[in-house]
DNA sequence: TATATTTGCGTAACGGGTTACTTAAAAATT
DNA sequence: AATTTTTAAGTAACCCGTTACGCAAATATA
């Protein structure tokens, strides 16, 4: 098989291959979940968890958990709703906000899921031949976009390079 | 600030946190093209650096170059194309087949792209704190889930632990 | 040579996420 | 108390990639 040109790119290649490999996972988990007959997708995942951690919570707070925007909240909460396995109801202090938990039908096929889940934890285990180092990593490349952006950091890179 | 819940999410978190990464390093490129007023999306790069190395490839060959679908390179050349900077002729022995190369505005936009990139390159250094580690992280996970894939672990780990 | 299979590529329908904008309620200021 | 500012969420418009399908051209097989 030829080369993977995105791994020849180098620097150049890193964004582009770290979306690929989530597609993997992402795609591929789609396709157990079909396999067996799951009514679910693969990052509701995430709403699950953090919704059993904290019983309630708005659409802001979850996006500020898992520092993504409220709208990707947004969505992902209105498709589990549709689903069936979001319940919401007005915040009694705050009308803008709503308090978001897992419904009974969520809470009832959480023991069934976690038997998937913990499957494919060990599924994620064996693909990282077992090394957390990958996770390290992914912690430093946050902190350091965090600190400073790539739009940021490639402005000044370009006005300390010009005289 | 609070906890990062994909993080404290383990291996579970995983998939998502590379999708956000890769998202982080999308819509800051893209911001840092809208400031200079540069008229590309961030993943035109690796079309230009591809058709730059080949001259002439068909979509099929694009697509199995950098392990995409061909749908997802199809979208991409149209759109390049569009803003004029694909060409593209039918090719003399294979009437399905389109040869597409880099346009004469293209071409001329090489050096001014290639003095951005650079920078972006050594942002993307900066951020990985001039350590390769992740790029071999990544090389090993992306040959793993090519050897067998997550939905295939998963179902044998399952199987593995019922009896 | 006629028929069947494979291959290239274009499209549709989804799912993911982002930024920009709007509206209404809450909070802060005057 | 009236007015201004901030905050929570929803919506629209985009970009990204995938799988499923369809169709025509090329290749293989009968």
């Amino acid at each position: 098989m030829e080369e993977d040109f995105l791994i020849e790119m180098d620097y150049a290649g890193l964004t582009a291959r770290l979306k690929r490999l989530s597609d993997a996972f992402v795609y591929s988990t789609k396709e157990f979940y079909k396999s067996i007959d799951l009514d679910i997708e693969p990052n509701w995942h995430m709403i699950f968890l953090i919704l059993q951690k904290n019983e309630r919570m708005t659409v802001m707070e979850i996006a500020e958990a898992l520092r993504l925007s409220h709208p990707a909240i947004v969505k992902l909460i209105n498709k589990m709703k549709k689903h069936g396995y979001i319940k919401s109801e007005i915040d009694a202090s705050d009308a803008r906000k709503y308090q978001l938990r897992l419904s009974e039908k969520a809470l009832e096929k959480l023991p069934q899921l976690e038997k998937y889940w913990a499957a494919g934890n060990e599924s994620v285990a064996e693909i990282m031949n077992h090394n957390r180092e990958i996770l390290k990593q992914l912690e430093m490349l946050e902190e350091n976009i965090t600190k400073e952006d790539f739009k940021q950091r490639t402005e000044r890179i370009l006005k300390t390079n010009k005289p």
